[in-house]
DNA sequence: TTGACTCTAGACCGACCGGTCTATAGAATA
DNA sequence: TATTCTATAGACCGGTCGGTCTAGAGTCAA
């Protein structure tokens, strides 16, 4: 199988650009054909790679992201001594991306999530198991901090809508500015609550 | 001009299609077609109320709904004695609409928001018209809760953030515990920022 | 009564949608 | 070499998209 490589690749393509719509348009708004025309591949090779079509790749896409954004967030958080700076530097690299593609790519699971119903159940699946993923990761670290486990998932999903949600305004603002001061805020909060704690000695 | 009453029927019963469609499904998501049969309204008619078409009518249900919401919002503040409190009940009537709805109905800003590239400068002018009205209505709360003016408005930002990431989370995972978390620690940590004010005398 | 105007009504249109189909190129196996 | 399998390639299709156009109903002022 020589051309495996070959095959990877423009599987990987097609991936890649479903990925990259997803960031900047969302899925209902890419078209196959421009989907087909950014990844320089002709029709017949998406439905070859992907029988179930845009769905099936929008899921195999949803997937690539959460398994980048958690590897990544590994790296940061064994790169980084102090768990909250790991998060901080977190929220930092999203609005760099924001920033340098002059606020047009934000997360891509957002997005499709939004966008998604009831219906699309392996899209939902994909993107449930993708955000909890992030969330255990983020709370995993939170507990080393010192936070206690409750505390720590609690404060995890804080930290996650605290980036979508700050990534979406950031986005339509057109400005770094919210993104900046939602992590100000939010980064400040917690480690004055770590404080609190360690001062009294107490457990949330 | 009898026939006034019955013509801003149609054109608020579009608005609320649209309104609901952003809700449900995206901009993106649904066809005119599906649009005017919700409404049950002619083709005809929709071009005659809003000229520029589907694109038009999206600013309108944004405006609509930025009006809707703030309004609730001002409501909410006047009848709780505690601006924290407020917070927590905004949070929660989001939560429990997402419920109700059987985690369909999000927030109709968030949707588009993703949706919408840098092309779509009516749209995105008056999403973030709808987001700095909403931030500047939390900011105002939080100014008299004791907080000062910088901190006031970056933990506004946190606060709409933390709303419409938990929201999308919550939607995905069909399932009110992310928003509950969410909710939990973002409040908590806004209560023991300005207890820890409160004793130190200090401001942010 | 006539003409202007507002609003309702839906037939109609070209463009594009996602998806299917057949053809072929090239490597692996026999 | 013949066969089989994977992958590339794009013509083609019915359906739906957003939008235009004409017709008509109802309400005014003149």
């Amino acid at each position: 199988m020589i051309n495996q490589t070959v095959s990877t690749g423009t599987r990987d393509r097609l991936i890649a650009a479903m990925v990259d719509a997803l960031r900047n348009r969302g899925y209902h708004g890419i078209g196959i054909s421009d989907l087909l025309a950014s990844a320089q591949t002709p029709k017949g090779v998406l439905y070859h790679h992907f029988p179930g079509g845009k769905s099936e790749l929008a899921v195999k896409a949803i997937e690539a992201v959460a398994e980048q954004l958690g590897s990544s967030l590994e790296k940061l958080i064994q790169r980084t001594a102090d768990p909250v700076d790991a998060m901080t530097l977190w929220m930092g690299s999203a609005q760099k991306m924001l920033e340098k593609s002059n606020f047009q790519a934000g997360c891509p699971l957002a997005t499709i999530a939004l966008e998604s119903t009831g219906e699309d159940a392996e899209i939902r699946a994909a993107l449930n198991n993708a955000f909890t993923l992030l969330r255990a990761k983020i709370s995993q670290v939170l507990g080393v901090a010192g936070m206690s486990d409750p505390a720590a998932r609690a404060t995890a999903s804080l930290i996650v809508s605290a980036y979508e949600g700050a990534l979406l305004q950031s986005r339509v603002a057109e400005s770094g500015d919210i993104m900046r001061e939602t992590t100000e805020a939010l980064i400040g909060l917690i480690r004055a609550g770590l404080l609190k704690h360690d001062i009294a000695g107490g457990r949330a």
